[in-house]
DNA sequence: ATAACGATATGATAATTGTCATGTCATGAT
DNA sequence: ATCATGACATGACAATTATCATATCGTTAT
């Protein structure tokens, strides 16, 4: 394997190499090209032709699709190794979602041909591929579904726990989003995800200062995200 | 291969045997099983064991998600060979959803780990599979963001126009429904479900007979569904 | 520095949807 | 035959959310 191909903490060298031999690892490590995107920038483009297969290394991105005015609905938001490109790419060829760094971001990108004729040869690769496309997809549809079941303010605290939770990992924490990219997450006004917040720091939940947040109850937060 | 195994309207026939050797098509021709479903029958139980990878042959199904009470939340209807199990079914080892027949139904069953040893062995075969997740999952995603930016009425709309052009192809047909599933759906209330469709009905939209549903003015209906 | 703009914020009001009550009808159980 | 039950239906009212107006603040462009 070419020793420069140093993936490190990349989840892709499981993904492939542990289900790849030699040669198709090295095709795979003279085929890969490293991205990266400041915070803002446009990853992938909807209706755009299909080329590549991407795999977030670093950041954290958002996936949406993009309304008829200025409007957006994001699907979901995606730490490093969630799947990123992975949905729709073997089905279609334009990519039906676009994809935006919300943070500074690292992608690694393959040629969807060689990916293509790769899994072709080599079924463990594909069933590892399928396992993790399958686990992204019940992700977000489940994650749907949660969020549907909620009312306005329980849809808040999910997104806010969320984040503490399971990409920030403390109480306190820079939102990643702007309350207008919160409320096309939740499926709600931007103004309701506003006052949401504004309610939430009056009972003494939360405390905000711009885009940063310190959830000071997570208990009642979580009551909120699970009734309300 | 197994001349007995004649389905001969059967996907399953091109997604695995267009990709099978002889030896492996036996293996599953050998291993399958075909399971018949009344109308209300229950065809897989989420948080149950996932023994057997599912392929509805005929009928009609709902894939839907249990709530805490009396309450479900439906996800999608299924065609035959549309996915049924095919999510899920290589990310876990219970099923995250349930799946009831809406219309009598047939079903073919083949075991898990068989698919799973030879996928391994075959990629063609799992680059189908991967192309069939990939497209069932992005319908469910997209159908699920298309009916979140109406409103009731548009849903409503939305819902009766994928019958008739996509599932009975005719302007009228029998639902297989309840409102109370049509809400579980749309997700909205029932009883708004049921105004919504006597609104239409006083409009002239609609004829309604029960569960007999006739469109009288499908440009109208279209209209509602797009903007609604 | 100033203007323009977008993000954040809040209030008033309108629109939409949910909840509860009530009633009919068809169906199946006793 | 009668009763209980659940699907369908409609109205009145409450709860929730959207829309519109307005204001502040910080940033960027000129």
């Amino acid at each position: 394997m070419d020793p420069s191909c140093t993936c490190e903490l990349c989840e892709l060298k499981e993904l492939f190499f542990g289900n790849l031999e030699r040669k198709y690892a090295d095709v795979i490590c003279s085929g890969k090209v490293e991205k990266e995107f400041s915070k803002g920038e446009t990853i992938i483009r909807e209706d755009t032709h299909i080329s590549d297969f991407v795999y977030l290394k670093s950041g954290l991105v958002k996936l949406y699709k993009r309304g008829d005015d200025r409007t957006e609905q994001i699907i979901s938001i995606a730490k490093p190794f969630d799947y990123v490109s992975l949905l729709s790419v073997f089905s279609t060829n334009l990519y039906n979602y676009s994809v935006t760094a919300l943070e500074d971001s690292v992608t690694c990108n393959l040629k969807m041909d060689v990916i293509r004729s790769i899994v072709k040869e080599n079924g463990p690769l594909a069933l590892s591929l399928l396992q993790k496309m399958s686990r992204v997809a019940d992700a977000i549809i489940l994650d749907s579904l949660r969020i549907r079941k909620k009312h306005l303010r329980g849809r808040v605290a999910f997104l806010l726990i969320r984040f503490a939770t399971e990409v920030y990992f403390s109480n306190e924490f820079e939102l990643p989003l702007s309350r207008k990219e919160m409320a096309e997450y939740v499926g709600m006004t931007t103004e309701n995800v506003i006052r949401s917040l504004s309610e939430f720091r009056k009972d003494g939940i939360l405390k905000i200062y711009g885009k940063t947040i310190q959830i000071v109850n997570m208990k009642t937060l979580k009551s909120i995200s699970e009734f309300g």
